[in-house]
DNA sequence: GAAAAAACATGATATTAATCATATTAAGGA
DNA sequence: TCCTTAATATGATTAATATCATGTTTTTTC
C-alpha cells in the first residue's frame, strides 16, 4: 500500500512531532536510534521532507531537525506524495491507465468506494491529529 | 496496493473466464497477445494458477489453459493471495510487526474500517461476478 | 510408438526500490 | 576568522521484483 520510505518518513516526522520544536532539535543520528531504522536512509527522507517544508531544520551546531505549529498542520497525504509520489494511491488497481468511472475496469466499482473513504481521511488527517492520539497512549509508534 | 505480477493474473484469468471453457482452451502465446502482457511472464503465473487449482490447464496438442464452471467461482483474493501472499493486503500500512486493536500504529484505526471493507469485498467477489460485468459491457478489461 | 505441441520447472537477466557512503555547504562558537 | 558540527546533494551498492529464456515432461495425433 505504502512504501517502505513512506512508511519511514511517518514514523520519523511523528517522533519529531512528539520530540521536537524551535528550540529542541534533533539530529537525524539520535531520530534514527529512536524509532530504529537506518540512519542514512531516514536522513535522506527527511532531507527530502524538508526541502519541502514538511518539516524544519537548520544546519551546523545544534541544528537537526524539528516541526514547528505550522509543519503540524501538514497532513498524512502530504508527507506520502512527497515521498511516493501524487498518484500512488489511485491508479487503477489492475494497472489501468487512468482510473475513472468512465472506463472502468472490472474491480474499480468493487473497490472504489473504499479506497476513496481512505484517501480522503488520509487527507483530512494532520500531523498534529496523529501526534495527539500518541500522547494520550490511543496510538503506538512502531519501533 | 496489488503487484504488477497479481494484476497481470487477474486480468488473464478473466481473459480466460471470458473466452475458455473445457472445450476451448487457449495457449499462453495467445493470451499474451490479447491482453497484451509479456508472453513468458504470464506464461509462470499461469502454471502457478493451475497448481494451486485456481485455473485449469492440459499440455499437449489441443491444450492449454481454461477455467471450468468450478474455476468461476475462486474469488479474487484467492488470486491475489496465490501470487502476492497471504498479508499483502492486511500489514500495517506502517510496518508494524501485527496490525491489530490491541496495539494500534498511528493510522490504523483511521484506515482500517475502510481497508477491512475492500479486503471483504475482494473476498467475496468470484472471477464469475467480474466475468459478468465485462459481458455485460458494464466494465472493462484493461488492454 | 514416434513426432510434435503444449504446459511445467527452473534458473538467468534486467529493472526498480531500498539502503549506504561521502564530499559539500551553512550555522555556531572560540 | 577559523574550526567544528550538522544538514544537503549526489552518487554507489544491495536487495527485491519484474521479465526473459530454455530444457523437461505430458498429451495428442499419425
Ligand atoms: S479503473 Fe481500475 S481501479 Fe479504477
Ligand atoms: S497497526 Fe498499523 S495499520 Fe494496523
Amino acid at each position: 500500500m505504502l512504501s517502505n520510505s513512506s512508511k519511514y518518513a511517518l514514523k520519523a516526522v511523528l517522533y519529531l512531532a512528539l520530540h521536537t520544536d524551535e528550540n529542541n532539535k534533533m539530529m537525524v543520528k539520535d531520530i534514527s536510534e529512536r524509532i530504529n531504522l537506518p540512519k542514512a536512509y531516514i536522513a535522506k527522507l527527511l532531507q527530502e521532507l524538508s526541502k519541502r517544508k514538511i518539516i524544519s531544520s537548520t544546519r551546523g551546531p545544534k541544528g537537526g531537525f524539528y516541526v514547528t505549529p505550522s509543519n503540524k498542520n501538514e497532513t498524512v497525504m502530504q508527507i506520502i506524495e512527497v515521498i511516493d509520489g501524487k498518484k500512488r494511491m489511485e491508479t487503477c488497481m489492475l494497472g489501468l491507465e487512468d482510473c475513472n468511472e468512465q472506463k472502468p475496469c472490472p474491480i474499480h466499482r468493487l473497490i472504489s468506494p473504499s479506497r476513496s473513504k481512505m484517501i480522503t481521511l488520509l487527507e483530512n488527517k494532520t500531523i498534529n491529529d496523529l501526534a495527539k492520539d500518541l500522547e494520550l497512549n490511543k496510538t503506538f509508534l512502531p519501533v
